[in-house]
This record gives C-alpha cells, structure tokens and sequence, in this order.
DNA sequence: CCGCTTTACGAAACCGCTTTACTAGACTGC
DNA sequence: GCAGTCTAGTAAAGCGGTTTCGTAAAGCGG
C-alpha cells in the first residue's frame, strides 16, 4: 500500500505538505495542489488510520453498549445509531451484556482500551453504583433509554410517565375500571416513570388501584405469565391489563390463551415498545410505540455534540405514540360470566 | 495513561523487555518478571493499542456485513458471531447495507480502511460480478448463509434444499397436491436450493407443478401478499402455500386474512427461517429453522482458521429443522367451498 | 584460565501519520 | 535597498508500541 511518504515523493513536496493538505490545514497554489491529487490518484493512496490514531488519538469511533441486540428494539436502536454515526464518519462498536454487571464493567474497559472517542450507553438493570462510578471516570458519554442515578452526563430518553399514562387512559376511554398493571424490574427509572403514568391516570379517574392487581419485577414473558395467572385467581379479576412492555404482553397473552380467555372479549390489554411484528399477533396489539429511530438518532448527536466541544442539551424527552389495534374492547357486562 | 516506558523505568528494565515479556515472547528470571508484573499493577499500565495495531499491522478486529441488523434473523446471527469473537479476543465492526450494491461496496472499502483482521460477509442481492471481484482482492474473507458466485473463499451455508424438501414433504403427508411455492429473488443460490428442494419433493411425490403456482423474486411481504391473490384466482387454487421465508409467509398470511381465506382450515402455510415470535402469530406459523447460532459461531471459526493460518473446510452445511405449529392442516375435500 | 555457550537483557529502527516550529525566498513600502 | 511581511512550504520530533540484531556477563568444559 502506498504511505504518505510516497505521495510526497511522487508529487514533489515533502510529506508534511501533504498531510496538512489532505487535512485542510493549509492553503496551496492550484498547482502543487494538482500535483498531489494527482499522486493520490495514481498510487491509489489511502491514509492508514492505524497511524493516523496513534497519532491523533482520535479513533473516530464510538461504543455503544446495549443489553441485547438480539431484541428487536436494541437491534432498531443500534441502527439507528449506527446510520448517524456513518453519516458523521463515525464507526461504532457494539457489545451486548446480556443484562449482566460484570458484560456490562468489561465492555466499558474493553472500549476504554479500544480508544473509542465516546460511549453510548444503555442499561436495564439498576445498578448499585458499580457503574455510576466507572462512567463518571469516562469523557462523552450519552445515556439513552434508561438512567443510571448519580452520573452527570446528557441523556436521552422517551416520555415514559406520558406514554404510561395514555395507555391507561385508553383503558379507561374503553369503559375500564379495575385495570391491572405489570412493571418490570424494581429500581429502573424507565420502570418508575410508567408506573408513575399507571397511577396518575388511574388517580385522575378517581379509581382504585389494588395491590393484588399490581405486578413488577421483570420485563420476562414469565414472569408476566405467572402474574396473569394470579390475577385470574383474585376475588374480582381486572378487565384489563396494562403491561409495560411488549415482552410481558407476550406473557400476558400466552397466559391468558392457556386459561382460556379470550382477548380482547374477557380481558383489553395493552403494551409498551410497539415491537415489530405484534400486529400479526392473535390479537394485533395496542401499544404504545417508541420513537426508537429518534432515540438512536438524538443519541449519536448529543454524543457527536460532546466530541465537539458542544455542551448538547442534558436531557431530551422524546415523545411516545398510543398505537391502537385490536387487544382493547370495552369490559364485558358485570354479573356475565364468561 | 502510563505507558510501557513508564512501567520500564519502574521495573528497571528496557521497554524492549517489558514489550517482550507482556507478549510472552521471552522468558525471565522470578525476580525480574515480578518487577515488571508488580510495575504494570502499581501504574495500571493497559498497553496501548493504538500503538500496538500500528507495530504489529494486526487490529483483531474483524467485519461483519449484514443486509439488515434490524431484521431478527441478522441480528441474532450478528450476535453469535459477536459472541464467539469475543471469547477469541476479536472486536466486530458490524455494518448494514440494506441490500444494496453501493453500500455494499462503501461498507467492503470502509471495513478495510479500518484494517480489519478479516471478514465475515453476508449478502441477499445477487451479485453481477462486482462484488465477487472485490471480495478477490481481499484475504480472509468467510460467507455465510448465502453464496456469491465466483469467490473461492470458505462458506458456511445451511441445508436449503433439505429444508425445503423436508417443508414440502411436510405439507404433501398433510395430504395436500395443489402445493403453491413463493421463491426470494433470482438469482440467490439459497433460494435456488429451496426451489430445487420444493421441486425434488414435489416430484418424488408425482405431484404437478403448475406454473402459475410458482411465484418469485423477492422476500417482501408486499410482493409475497400479491403473489398469494394471484394464486387464489387461478382456476384451481393451491391448498398450500410454502414461503422460501417468513417474511414471504407473513405476506401470504395478511393476504388470506384479507381475502377471508382461513388458515390452515381452507390454506396450510410453511415457511422459512423460523423468526422469533411468529409462534405467537395467527396460527403459529409452522417454519423451517436454520441454525442461526452454529451458523454465526462456524463462520466465525472459519475465520479464525484462516487468520491462525490454518485451512479451514471451503463449505459447510449446517442442518435445518422442521417446527411443527398450527398453520398445516390436511386440505378441506374437494367440492366442498370455503 | 581460556574459549565457547547460554542467559538476560538493551539500543535503535520502524510502523505511517500529525504537528510544531522554523525558513528560504518573493514581495511591499518607504 | 533594506526591514518587515507573506507565501509556500520543510525538518524533525513525536504517538507508543514491536522487533531485529547484538552484547555483556555468567557458567562451563577441558
């Protein structure tokens, strides 16, 4: 492969000239500038970026760690991400941690190590602090989708009080009254703010929510299968269920299926992601969809704002959508049984 | 950041022999080797690879072109590739090409400016000679799933044609002789395997292929949606419907949905590719399924082969698997009329 | 105690680019 | 015609490793 070295030679003027020519960093007379490209031209020269990297230090690249990017919405996210960065001539690594601490800790050293300009980083499982802590010794990094307490960097996430709380209010619209909710894991601030949307929406109709009919724990389709089942089993079960993702939907719908109610005749139901596909489920599913393209998207640009010197916005909020499909109906008659 | 001179000062050796020693190039005496470990501990000293790459010409990193990590099938192949790269020490650059030429090409150039170790290469366009050229040029480049014609490089496949017969061969135990096929695009050596398979079936049988039961050239759910009206104006109708893929199927399916036909009472429906999920559709969807996880983990073995200076086998095929669901029934008798 | 091998390590070149600091020569104004 | 400014570059020192070649000193056989 040609170096630097030899198209100075060809082109007659020294290497120096070259870089800072191919770098914009000085201005040359049309014809030694001529006499260069044509040299690249003709040796089909390209920079090495090993070395430019080691030189510069810059690597022109950026981690992005998800929990699994073998889960549609990561894998959306990461497109989207990913599209940007290759529009600002950016390459990302991703690393997926299985939800796990100790996938999450070595990603982050491994892409210290990789000498990545710049982290996006995304979690679903609270943490105790271990992370909080090895993020704040790390320059630009962007938090999106979920939160990570006590670190201090530009965040984006979507509307999940709001997004939450239209969901609930949908049920309510269809005539609703003892709706049941499913939350995923304990201490996520995503998990949090939905639950907060549930309340708000149940408080503001003036109905009761009762503890029997209030779940949370995981976002897994067992877990929602069992919670189900349990509410099946309760003195007066819910008519509706609200689960705040489309994974405890999925449990939420199998259970049912397997106990032999019918949705959305016996019982509405409503998730959380809009994951691809759940329109061909047996019921299409009403969800609430997630401006997931934004959320890559904004994500690499406050990111891209940081590399640059730029102070982007610290917290972005981006607006969520109610998708209705055929999972809600209003509640059956009381005193029918089905 | 402390470097390999700063842990050489401290150990009271020449960078030279830490170099060596962190690279197990060179045995040292207890003393000296504890010196050094102790100097490496005390400045947390993490070699710099930047450095290292631009030394040694090596990155371990490798490339990983996708059509689409959006779509399931890609990102959980992406994802076993990512998996066993990383137990071997291997970083991934992933890129998507959304099926197209150019991109394929930007990504190919890309991915060896970036000086990747080598190449794990998936396509589904056909390719007219450009792509194979290309792939000439470079070392250590492994396909999987899908061939390009005219490269000799090692190739992991799955069992097309077996699958595709053993799809076939399902639906005629189920009793059924008008069988419609819906192939991807011409010119794809997988898809070519799944037609031959379907025709091998369709034969042993002595069934009759009719020609305008066989449809064509795309894996777009649109075009599999217009394929299936076509086949229900035809004279006699097909009973059954395999899909080269489920995104063929999920067409097939919204199409009957519209036109009323039943599935699988009034139309039985195989797909391909078992994408997650569609055991949750409207039926379940019965599906071929291809080792996803083998076929990640044996392209990427492949190619460490090849990067170990090894010779890896140039092909392999990897089994397949019939899933049986609900979307196969035995045809309705004839006369009888939906 | 001399020559040879082995042990233990080091000097310096190199990977290919960037960047700082500097200069030769042309031009400009007085 | 000479100081000062501009133009058009350049030399050389990094960046932080790896690697080739080499050597001083210790050990050893005779």
């Amino acid at each position: 492969m040609a170096t630097i070295h030899d198209v100075a030679f060809d082109a007659n003027v020294s290497p120096t000239t070259v870089s800072r020519y191919i770098n914009n960093r000085i201005e040359l007379p049309a014809a030694t500038a001529a006499r260069i490209d044509a040299a690249i031209a003709k040796l089909d020269y390209r920079p090495n970026l090993l070395a430019r990297r080691l030189s510069t230090g810059r690597t022109e690249a950026i981690g992005l760690v998800t929990p699994e990017i073998r889960e549609p919405f990561f894998a959306e996210l990461a497109s989207a991400v990913e599209d940007e960065a290759d529009r600002h001539g950016y390459t990302i690594f991703m690393s997926s941690t299985r939800s796990d601490r100790q996938r999450e800790i070595a990603s982050l050293n491994r892409l210290h190590d990789r000498h990545v300009d710049g982290l996006i980083m995304m979690t679903n499982t609270p943490d105790d602090g271990t992370l909080a802590a090895l993020i704040g010794k790390r320059r630009n990094v962007v938090l999106i989708d979920e939160d990570i307490p006590g670190v201090s960097v530009p965040r984006v996430f979507v509307e999940n009080e709001l997004g939450a709380h239209a969901a609930t209010r949908h049920l309510i619209d269809a005539g609703h009254e003892r709706i049941a909710y499913i939350g995923g894991p304990k201490g996520l601030y995503s998990v949090e703010q939905r639950r907060a949307g549930f309340l708000r929406a149940m408080k503001e109709a003036g109905l009761k929510v009762r503890k029997e009919h209030v779940a949370g724990g995981s976002f897994a389709s067992d877990f929602a299968r069992r919670a189900t089942l349990d509410f099946l089993q309760t003195r007066t079960p819910p008519t509706a269920i609200f689960g705040s993702s489309d994974y405890i939907v999925i449990g939420v719908v199998q259970a049912l299926k397997q106990a032999g109610v019918s949705v959305p005749s016996h019982m509405s139901v409503v998730g959380f992601d809009d994951m691809p596909l759940t329109e061909l489920f047996n019921p299409p599913l009403t969800s609430i969809r997630q401006p997931i393209e934004a959320l890559g998207r904004q994500g690499f640009q406050a990111l891209f704002s940081l590399l640059s010197g730029e102070q982007p916005p610290m917290l972005t909020m981006l607006p969520v959508q109610l998708i209705e499909r055929e999972s809600v109906a209003p509640p059956r008659k009381e005193g029918f049984d089905g």
